[in-house]
DNA sequence: AATTTTAATGCAACTAAGTTGCAAATATAT
DNA sequence: ATATATTTGCAACTTAGTTGCATTAAAATT
């Protein structure tokens, strides 16, 4: 249901993400502020935000969830939708500012993609 | 390190396999054969089954773990690589013979991508 | 500015998926 | 038939994420 209030709690996630571009695991958001937040605060947060279209979730490697900031979505329309690049070497996670098409599939109805694709970033080439 | 003996549990994980053409989740299969093998043996099975390019696993909706049989795999070379797809309203995922195209990717080098579908099948549309 | 109302937070306890160590059982080799 | 080595079951553990509830802190009302 979004976000209401302005907390120093939010405050302080809100600052987390404009640290860096590039994508935040919940696991290592509440890592980083543990001794700011409760790791309960850090999850019930990016939900909001993600409620919001300021943030968007997807999964990594092994399941695990990570956080980006979106670009031009709302609350009531998230069309920032893209695949995500994750390094197997430093296991840093971005956004990749491209479109994969998906096909049209014979009896079925695609109604979300989710790509991960997985390499070698930069720094670690 | 791959099946070495021909055991019982072996047999039951694959006759459950030979059932139907779906994927089936590792949670799944643990309930299924709950009266007959304990979860770690499934886990374990799953594992070296993969390793002899007889399965491949691939992580969906929520991000669980989700098996299904390799199309002319081997031991040494994981060829069999697809998108898969999950039913938003039954669950039910398949292996989908097509392939995405993952574009060259500026500044960074892609070994693997994976990529989920979730819409309708064709018995929920 | 003080009070009331309502949302946000922290904490502890819980859940779910998957993993590990080890002793007992079973498959294969001798 | 016996020895060896792998597989299995069990219990205990780990990790990521969730829930209920009392307390705290925003914001609205007076
Ligand atoms: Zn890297
Ligand atoms: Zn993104
Ligand atoms: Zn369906
Ligand atoms: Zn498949």
């Amino acid at each position: 249901m979004g976000i209401l209030r302005k907390t120093q709690s939010l405050a302080v996630m809100l600052a987390e993400f404009d640290k860096s571009s590039h994508a935040i695991s919940a696991i290592d958001l509440i890592r980083r502020l543990s001794n700011k937040l409760n790791k309960t605060t850090v999850y019930r947060i990016l939900d909001k935000l993600e409620d919001d279209g300021l943030l968007h979730s997807f999964l990594g490697k092994n399941g695990i969830k990570w956080y980006a900031k979106c670009n031009g979505c709302s609350k009531t329309a998230h069309t920032d939708v893209h695949p995500h690049f994750q390094c197997v070497d430093c296991g840093q996670v971005d956004c990749l500012a491209i479109q994969i098409p998906i096909p049209e599939l014979p009896n079925r109805t695609a109604l979300m993609s989710s790509v991960l694709i997985q390499g070698k970033c930069q720094n670690c080439l």
